[in-house]
DNA sequence: TGCATACATAAAGTATACAAAAATTTTCAG
DNA sequence: CTGAAAATTTTTGTATACTTTATGTATGCA
């Protein structure tokens, strides 16, 4: 049985959260878990409560943790207040980077680079969330990145077929993601706030509308193939 | 001993936080805190965790807990984010709020009237606290009330001194305070987004007075008295 | 058959003992 | 007397046994 740190876990479990693997509302066992990360209950009880605390999970009194939902309430005000959030803390970090978060920003888009070329749309997704993640440690603002990271955990489990292109088109999507966060770094290392946000929201409407395409899929198409045909088919 | 629920708990800790009685940066000893609300540690720690999830504390490894600090940083970030963040939530519980919602919010403006009227500070601090925190509610958005919770916070702790008026001016602004939540309760309840907006700024730039007053406040005056004058009139 | 109540089972919550880490004090060489 | 190393104490972290709560099932009565 491989025994897991308690940060290890609660990385783990962060990935499993954003890739969907552990979906919206399921349902998390204790004991489970606790076998599962070769800890006892007490210590993984308290990374429950970390994730609780991050937004990544709900608990209630006797009835144990879910992973966080994604009904239409939740979807509807992600839509709704995303941009928002994401322009003020492309600002914010103009104002105050780092070199050392600069660093860390273009280490985070070299790895996202490198799993959207190579084809790994887990990796990407979840590259992409630590680049985002990362611009929100800029901008040095406790208040907003607590909306940001939430944010960020719905943007990411909602983007997850973003990085598994369907046609030759959705890949020049993907790769046009690639160059709109190359601008986004140069303009925060460059402290233009104004075209900073203006990156951003550019960003934001390429992500929404395919994010709003997997919410809201093509119909199926109404002149089904009768069901005796279908019998004769299969 | 008198024996806590862990919820009881949870709301009394947050309560000496909000009002100082647990300062700043005040380290927090789980074994001092179980037999004070006569719990074992593991459900405190519990509590601890959660009160770090919502931004009470901060905990480090190995090293406990800690009520979260109100340092340079902090306040800096706390007076760039919080108009904009108060605003957009005047204008999302215009547009979202609920007859139970509004019910709530003026019990809380009862309450906050009485302890202002009746010269009772903390219970007032408190009030201001909650009617607020309502608001909050009723823009329905998580991700804005993550960023909401931690703002009051930190003003709830920053207006300790608000509600302790040392002259008849200030009684004045207190008494404002109180006009500018009843104006505001009816803005939200017509869903008068814009005026609500109006109204929570004006309300932000009293309190920010006297926040601002209170944290650089006049400096002592240079022409002091004589030491050895001191030492004669002691 | 329908419903309610009691019982069984499983899961969450709590207490406590023990282990590990940090902080403090003591001791002793220089 | 000073400072570093060792020992002690204090505090945090973890495992586990026990308690309470919720839920599902069965049984009996109308």
């Amino acid at each position: 049985m491989t025994r897991f740190s308690k940060d290890d876990c609660l990385a783990d479990m962060r990935r499993r959260i954003l890739s969907t693997d552990l979906q919206p509302g399921h349902d998390l066992d204790e004991v489970g878990l606790a076998e599962r990360y070769g800890m006892s209950r007490t210590p993984l009880r308290e990374v429950l409560q970390r994730l609780q605390g991050e937004g990544y999970v709900v608990m209630s009194q006797n009835r144990g943790a879910k992973v966080a939902s994604m009904d239409i309430a939740v979807l509807r005000t992600f839509f709704q207040t995303a941009p928002m959030v994401y322009a003020n803390i492309a600002r914010l970090a103009c104002e105050n980077r780092t070199s050392a978060q600069l660093d860390a920003l273009k280490i985070a888009q070299v790895d996202f680079t490198k799993a959207t070329k190579g084809g790994k749309p887990d990796d990407a997704a979840l590259a992409n969330h630590k680049f985002h993640a990362t611009i929100g440690h800029m901008a040095h603002n406790a208040y907003l990145v607590a909306a940001l990271d939430r944010l960020l955990i719905d943007h990411t489990r909602l983007s997850q077929t973003f990085y598994r292109p369907a046609s030759p088109s959705e890949t020049m999507l993907v790769l046009k993601a690639v160059e709109q966060h190359d601008a986004m770094i140069a303009a925060i290392e460059a402290g233009e706030g104004a075209l900073a946000i203006d990156l951003t929201i550019q960003h934001w409407d390429l992500s929404r509308d395919r994010m709003e395409r997997f919410v809201r899929p093509n119909p199926l198409p109404v002149d089904v193939i009768p069901l005796k045909d279908r019998e004769n088919a299969i």
